[in-house]
DNA sequence: TCCGACCATCGGGGATTCCCTCATACTGAC
DNA sequence: GTCAGTATGAGGGAATCCCCGATGGTCGGA
């Protein structure tokens, strides 16, 4: 019997959770918290077997909280659940310390399936992301345990930071006094690397990578 | 014994409704629906006392279904359970035709409290709220009081919220099966209103602007 | 009742960007 | 000396941005 600890400001969320847990048999809910402080405390005290993170907690990134848990606790498996898309968040939780990244939207039975898996101690991420993860790593004879970030050369990380900065292609290019080709040919290369689709998630990305340095 | 029907598009949430509502002796959940078609199908078929909308539908405004309910359904009392800030919805979904507007994150028994108010077909809205509305109806300070957000319309909101998630022009334009033409319009028009010079700077804010409440 | 305001829906057209493929040249590594 | 990666670019078609304008609809005030 598995004991689940679930971490979420939503209470009717909680409720879900709740309902959907225990109707499995080899799970159980231990505790719920609403935020970051609480959520520990339960930790320590009842030293669950997997914690189910909500990305947005008020008061508290969530990425926090992983964190936190992996410092003092790191035998507990981590699971989030965010409503935001998978493309901004399941890298940073995954490097954080948490070994599944779901959507809040999925189906109860995927949600259920990547509960099992991230106790077993193994990595969910949806297919779709998996796959594109893999393709950016064609050449992963690397050093394993890189993230896709540190994968960016120089100059991409140089362009991705002016993205993020809200340049357009023109102005990166004027500014960096290259030709608007090179730019698109670099942000063509850090979708790649980063297992993005489109320019505007690439905008997204860079934003969010910007505001969490300051 | 009342009869509620339920639309969210998050299966968990809908979850955790169905539990809060089975638990009150009075009240009993006559069907769920994830999206707005789904909604009107299940009014039509069941006739429900009472509807409650997720105001970030996958597909419609949840507005634009409380308007297309209220036309075919005057008698159903609608309340709308949103994660967004009221100050920018509560009066639109009122308008609209709703009877409440509760927040997702208040405790479950202000939720249930909500319910019965609008069963009774009175307004609910939380104490803050009221209060501003009646401000606004002395005539206090009432239109220099708007913020730009506040400015832009249904449709516009809808559309910049889609724009948040990381949708291109041509996807919203699907979504929402109307021309890129007309979203290409809107984007313009939101711009104007919140001030805005590049296309980039838009998808900057509405990102922004989806984070702080999700 | 008419008028002016927003609103929501589309089109034209040129500038720009996106997205894919390909090419060159330089650097290191093995 | 080959091979991987990097940095720089071009070509070309699709999509978009961004300026114009147009049509109806609604709604409130003069």
């Amino acid at each position: 019997m598995k004991r689940v600890l679930i971490v979420d400001d939503h209470p009717l969320v909680r409720t879900g959770f709740v309902q959907l847990i225990s109707d499995e048999p080899d799970l159980a809910v231990c505790g719920e918290a609403a935020d970051e402080n609480e959520a520990l405390e339960i930790v320590a005290a009842t030293n669950p077997d997997l914690v189910i993170i909500d990305l947005s907690l008020a008061g508290g990134s969530g990425i926090n909280l992983i964190e936190r848990i992996k410092a003092h606790h790191s035998g507990v498996a981590m699971l989030v659940a965010s409503m935001h898309d998978e493309s901004l968040f399941a890298e940073r939780v995954l490097t954080a310390g948490a070994l599944g990244y779901i959507n809040k939207q999925e189906a109860p039975s995927n949600i259920i399936r990547a509960i099992h898996r991230v106790l077993e101690g193994k990595v969910y991420v949806s297919d779709k992301l998996t796959e594109r993860l893999l393709d950016g790593l064609t050449g992963a004879a690397n050093l394993p345990g890189q993230t896709p970030m540190q994968r960016l050369s120089n100059r991409e990380l140089e362009v991705f930071e002016l993205i993020g900065r809200g340049m357009t292609t023109g102005k990166i290019a004027d500014h960096l006094k290259l030709s608007t080709k090179t730019i698109e040919t670099h942000r063509e290369n850090i979708k790649k690397k980063l297992g993005l689709v489109s320019g505007q998630e690439l905008t997204r990305r860079a934003m969010h990578w910007l505001m969490e340095r300051g």
